[in-house]
DNA sequence: CCAGGTCAAGGGAGT
DNA sequence: ACTCCCTTGACCTGG
């Protein structure tokens, strides 16, 4: 029954470990990396590195094998060198732990960094800015000896649209030759939430076709932004642009839907699920967006296994 | 200890 | 011009 169970993953947060403070999110306000600097912020990735691990090995006990990272790892991350930390010793060993322990256990890990990175801006500050952070996250994987290629993929949306779109693609393009191959061998795209910005087949012409990196597509986004694709086209077109690498898509049900609050936006995610993941058949692995996070891989797995149920009858 | 206000980044959208 | 939101709530302060 396991083995033929799609490959669920979650984001970030564990809830049932995050009651025990087991978390990779400690951080601190500018203020206070103003006042205790790289000390602190070298105490508080230490201490996330280290839950990381933890994390990692109680996704393996309940047989998860796909993970994001959270971008929260490292503190300030932008503003020094990883070298620089007190502990970095101490913390590259615990990464190299961690890495390891992933790969023993088959896991795929990911990364997503913020809405904030936007590779595609006509504002040469801002383009700096997102490459550093993206160098940041591109040496963690490292740090984690995890593969160069989107199977730790480091996923980014294009960011923005300026109300020309054929420009910010463009400069998507470029600025992607910019990166460090850390960074060009993992980013992957992924499709929005509103007409405005980018369809899975946006991208696929505007960005696959011009460098190759893959498309993750989100189905829920889909419904809010669809390109005149339906689900299933849109979805396979993404898969195309993967190559050997398996593909990952995102699936999350409307907060409006489970909530029935007015001011509730379609975009947002729901605390669980309700309906299981539509794969079409395909062999993709699912990150799942939900708040209640590994508590709703649970439910979906339920799903799974329910619909598995009524196919063999 | 806790509730409530506050908190890096860019851009889009709503008020 | 201002505020909220985004892949993710966590931090900090005053009581």
């Amino acid at each position: 029954m396991e083995d033929i169970m799609l490959n669920l993953g979650y984001a970030c947060i564990n809830t049932e470990l995050s009651k025990e403070k087991i978390t990779t999110n400690r951080t601190m306000i500018r203020k206070t990396f103003d006042q205790k600097g790289i000390t602190y912020a070298s105490e508080l990735a230490l201490q996330n590195v280290k839950d990381l691990k933890t994390i990692i090995a109680w996704n393996a006990k309940n047989n998860i094998h796909f993970y994001r990272m959270s971008s929260d790892m490292f503190p300030w991350a932008t503003e020094y060198r990883m070298e620089e930390l007190p502990d970095f010793e101490q913390i590259e060993e615990a990464m190299f732990q961690a890495g390891l322990l992933a790969s023993q256990n088959n896991m795929r890990l990911t990364m997503h960094p913020g809405p904030f990175n936007k590779l595609c801006s006509p504002n040469e500050d801002v383009v700096v800015g997102t490459i550093k952070d993206l160098e940041v996250h591109g040496r963690i994987m490292d740090l984690l000896c995890l593969p160069k290629s989107p199977y730790a993929k480091i996923n980014i949306h294009v960011g923005g649209a300026y109300n020309d779109k054929p420009m910010a693609l463009v400069n998507f393009c470029k600025n992607f030759d910019r990166l460090s191959d850390s960074v060009k061998t993992r980013l992957t795209v992924e499709n929005d939430d509103k007409d405005s910005l980018y369809s899975t087949k946006e991208l696929f012409n505007g960005v696959f076709k011009q460098i190759g990196i893959p498309i993750v597509h989100d189905q829920h986004h889909h419904t809010l932004c669809t390109g005149g694709l339906s689900q299933q086209d849109a979805m396979e077109l993404a898969l195309q642009t993967w190559g050997d690498v398996k593909p990952v898509i995102h699936y999350s049900q409307s907060r409006c839907v489970e909530h029935n609050e007015a001011k509730t936006k379609p975009q947002a995610h729901s605390d669980s699920y309700w309906t299981a993941v539509d794969t079409f058949g395909h062999d993709v692995d699912v990150m799942l967006e939900a708040k209640f996070k590994e508590q709703a891989l649970f439910k979906m797995r339920e799903l799974l296994a329910f619909n598995e149920c009524i196919a063999a009858k």
